[in-house]
DNA sequence: CACATAAGTTTCTCCTGTAAACATAGAGGG
DNA sequence: CCCTCTATGTTTACAGGAGAAACTTATGTG
């Protein structure tokens, strides 16, 4: 059921190929309009055949959230694994993950905090953004047993670092942050004037 | 050509009346739909009317950011115009308010960051926002005078506080910023570690 | 006072989301 | 081996939105 050329009648597996389509949209267009009946029309079937896959539209899109979070949450994990030399680097590569997560998928990473993908109402949607902040608590907490971090409460620090790294991964996709530098400096440089306030001595 | 009460064809100023009913709208709703016939209804015109004020939905879109923009810059300069004792506590009263405002005004906030209200295609809109982070830039110069803040770039500084007081306010009105916690600690914690980085002793 | 024009309205086309009815392939029981 | 059930398609239909075009009504100016 896998590659015969000539989808028959029945595609085989329908939804993977949405979800593929989808995710490839959001990946080639910054533009982020995203109607059902595009990807129907992308995945070579009817505009109503999503609908025995997908409840309606949202429910779409949180899907493409999820699987989001779950990728930002690999990427995240994959910054930091070797033996770095401090915690502090490790924050500083998993900070500069996450920012080039969103400037590689800014479609994907829009929808990810847009209030399409709303967490309240999907449960794994839900489970899946909590997973991947559970990440970013755990380095914290790391940084704080091996005295890199100030025993500041770690819900401050975590909403510090992740309204930072968030807020600098917005700013940069939409190329708010400050027009004459291209460069990545001042979101390096940011990120040091927030470790700075985090750890012990610089 | 005022108060005529019975709008007899003319409308007298259909343009203001569309903004305020739009700014009415993204006040109420959380959800934001934002349908430009559902404005022309609100006001009382037909839907074709909004048409002779505005090119397109998104040209009162961005005129809606525009005068968000403006009201943002007001509340800034508000929260931090008294003779506070530091710059530090200027700095964050001024993060305090650009929160609050988007706490107040969630709609209009998220519209003024979104990828709706394109900058790069409307001076004015563009000239609005860099003149409300030109008030950030002045405080933090500020503080680099008067020895408060350290001798990092400005553009640090300024890269790394915009972020992060746009990351929670971001957080915060999409109520991302942990569940068990309801209460503005959480932030004005962030605000402190983030401060901590920047000023030269607490 | 005639009339050009600004500011409304109606009408139209194309698009979207979504529901309902219909069609077909493949699986399972007699 | 055939009949039927069901999952997964398709077609058709409808409500609603964006925007263009053509029409209408005030309004102000020669």
């Amino acid at each position: 059921m896998s590659e015969t050329k000539d989808r028959p009648y029945h595609h085989g597996d329908l939804r993977r190929a949405l979800i593929d389509t989808a995710l490839a949209m959001l990946a080639a267009e910054q533009n982020w309009t995203f109607t059902l009946r595009e990807v129907a029309r992308r995945a070579g079937v009817s505009h109503a055949a999503p609908y025995k896959h997908f409840r309606d539209r949202e429910m779409l899109l949180r899907e493409l959230a999820r699987i989001g979070f779950i990728r930002l949450g690999e990427s995240l994990s994959g910054a930091m694994s070797p033996n770095m030399p401090s915690t502090r680097a490790q924050f500083m590569a998993a900070a500069q993950a996450c920012i080039g997560f969103a400037c590689q998928n800014p479609g994907l990473y829009r929808l990810m905090f847009s209030s399409d993908a709303d967490k309240t109402i999907d449960p794994p949607l839900h489970d899946a953004a909590m997973s991947t902040f559970g990440i970013l608590l755990g380095l914290l907490e790391r940084g704080q047993r091996d005295q890199s971090f100030r025993p500041v409460s770690v819900s401050a620090l975590a909403a510090a670092s992740w309204a930072q790294v968030h807020g600098l991964a917005m700013l940069t996709i939409s190329h708010q942050l400050l027009e004459e530098t291209v460069e990545p400096e001042p979101v390096l440089a940011a990120l040091d004037v927030l470790l700075d306030g985090m750890c012990y001595t610089d």
